[in-house]
DNA sequence: TTTATATATGAACACATGAGCATATAAACA
DNA sequence: TGTTTATATGCTCATGTGTTCATATATAAA
């Protein structure tokens, strides 16, 4: 038979709708932006981090601060800070031995608000 | 010595700052409402997961028409779909053998906006 | 009813991830 | 200097997550 060569290719129905498809394929961003972009929304998908931002997003605070705060290990709070700060979501400032830290980016709260938002919404169908 | 009784509470250190902690307490969600945010969030944590809702972004497509677009496996997108749904980010309606898939929420294209001005601002520093 | 097509879903596996432990670094102080 | 304090980080382990495979369900057509 010929359809073997079909069934080396990948999965295929006979339904597909070309134009909307070749639209979506367009929409698609590039595979190191799209990598980008779901690290950054990794960043907000843990109640650890969730906590500190929301934390930082009323005041400055040092590592022990957090820590207090959040009823965390240091180490546990300094991993999360770590990576906030990578993806220069919050920054931090030495001042003798404490790092304080608060937020660096205006798009926390804007997203925060938008997802508590949805939830809501969700709530009632 | 009195201080057996520190060490079986969690880490603290000298340099607390009673107040802001207060202030940071009082901004963090309640369990439950954190878990929803997280898992909120997550969704969007995924290069699939975000490429189905770009795509959907734009028009209207039935699983295969995804699948053809995200050159994945029928299997894999329905899986994601499913959460998707369950979290009320996309909307299915049944038209035959096909189910056809768009968004349900305006926010999506607000938050994924919010993301990418926050990682092109990233890219500058 | 039987067959084919489109999608959904359970199980399993590989991989990613968060937290804790131990330890390293960095700064203030004796 | 050596000590103490505050934070950072490598390692490990338990858990979570995404994909595939196999199969179930649902609709349409023969």
């Amino acid at each position: 038979m010929s359809d073997n060569i079909k069934e080396i290719e990948s999965y295929s129905c006979t339904v597909l709708h070309p134009e909307p498809v070749e639209k979506a394929k367009s929409a698609i961003l590039g595979e190191s932006r799209l990598a980008a972009l779901a690290e950054f929304f990794r960043l907000f998908a843990d109640p650890t981090r969730l906590s500190i931002l929301t934390s930082l997003a009323v005041t400055e605070l040092c590592v022990c601060d957090l820590s207090e705060t959040l009823g965390m290990s240091q180490s546990a709070i300094s991993h999360q800070l770590a990576g906030l700060r990578r993806a220069r979501l919050v920054k931090a400032r030495r001042d003798g031995k404490s790092m304080y830290y608060s937020l660096d980016d205006e798009h926390v709260h804007e997203l925060l608000a938008i997802a508590l938002e949805h939830l809501a919404e969700e709530g009632r169908g």
